[in-house]
DNA sequence: ACATTGACCTGAGAGC
DNA sequence: TGCTCTCAGGTCAATG
């Protein structure tokens, strides 16, 4: 789930629920999740501060408190938020509470523990530590961008686009996508692409992306010539009805039809 | 430099 | 019903 298109999502989720309430507590129920930090430390920080803001950047989510420090978010394979009132139950997996003196909370929900919470002074240094490349709906990404981060590689073009320190937010789903409306096999060298398929594949970065965000990265809102609501076994081509094929490569199970991208 | 595998975690779904 | 097996949208480390 969570790739840029869902943390995009979950990012206007907390823009439009969480954002200018006081914070009362904090309640940490899985210490794993937490990244160079301890839930004292963290309620200790959050314990009276307001969210006043957001950012994202490929598939990590960032709120600014209103001390200017922010929160991190990553969600791993499984995570999503919930805002909630009193009186409602915390939904299950819950991994982290933040709860608002207006009565309401945040729940950060992890099914598996594979997410995590951090603190940091500054998103862009948070960004640089992590070694993450432009984020791929970035306006100031441009063709040239995308030509240079996929430079100097052997790898796959699937491997390379779900490389989060040459590109960061297209994971294993979304890069299934991409190529499908590209029109490339998953398999083809990246160092192969001409400039005509390199052109395309930043075409089709951008337009899946955000087509993935106007759906809600809800597959089923997605436009009928979308490979995502056929991404299963038997699925089909949407253009030709050719079975699908999957098999693993870069170490993530691919789906891809094999008339269409060769 | 690459691909591959396993680990980290937990649960859903399939098959028996 | 209940058991076992496989698989899952991410990342990281170890291995070949």
């Amino acid at each position: 789930m969570p790739e840029l298109p869902d943390v995009e999502v979950f990012r206007r989720y907390l823009n439009s629920t969480a954002l200018h309430q006081t914070i009362r507590e904090t309640d940490v129920r899985a210490q794993g999740i937490l990244e160079d930090l301890t839930p004292t430390k963290l309620q200790s920080q959050l314990k009276g501060r307001q969210l006043e803001s957001t950012d994202r950047h490929g598939k990590y989510l960032f709120a600014r408190l209103d001390n200017d420090d922010w929160i991190v978010f990553h969600f791993g394979m499984t995570g999503f938020l919930r805002y909630f009132q009193n009186g409602q139950q915390a939904p299950g997996h819950t991994r982290a509470l933040f709860s608002f003196e207006n009565g309401y909370h945040l729940a950060f929900v992890l099914q598996r523990k594979l997410g995590k919470i951090a603190l940091t002074p500054n998103v862009r240094s948070y960004v640089k530590k992590q070694g993450l490349g432009p984020d791929a709906l970035d306006r100031d990404f441009g063709l040239e961008d995308f030509k240079e981060a996929l430079k100097g590689t052997r790898s796959s073009i699937k491997s390379a686009l779900m490389d989060q320190e040459r590109i960061a937010g297209i994971g294993n789903i979304y890069s299934d996508e991409i190529l499908f409306q590209a029109r490339l096999s998953p398999r083809t060298r990246a160092s192969q692409l001409g400039n005509r398929s390199l052109e395309a594949l930043f075409q089709a970065v951008k337009e899946v992306l955000s087509t993935a965000i106007d759906s809600q990265a809800d597959p089923g809102r997605m436009p009928g010539h979308y490979l995502l609501p056929h991404r299963e076994k038997e699925g089909r081509c949407p253009i030709c009805q050719t079975e699908m094929k999957s098999e693993k490569i870069a170490g993530r199970t691919s789906y891809y039809c094999p008339h269409h991208q060769k």
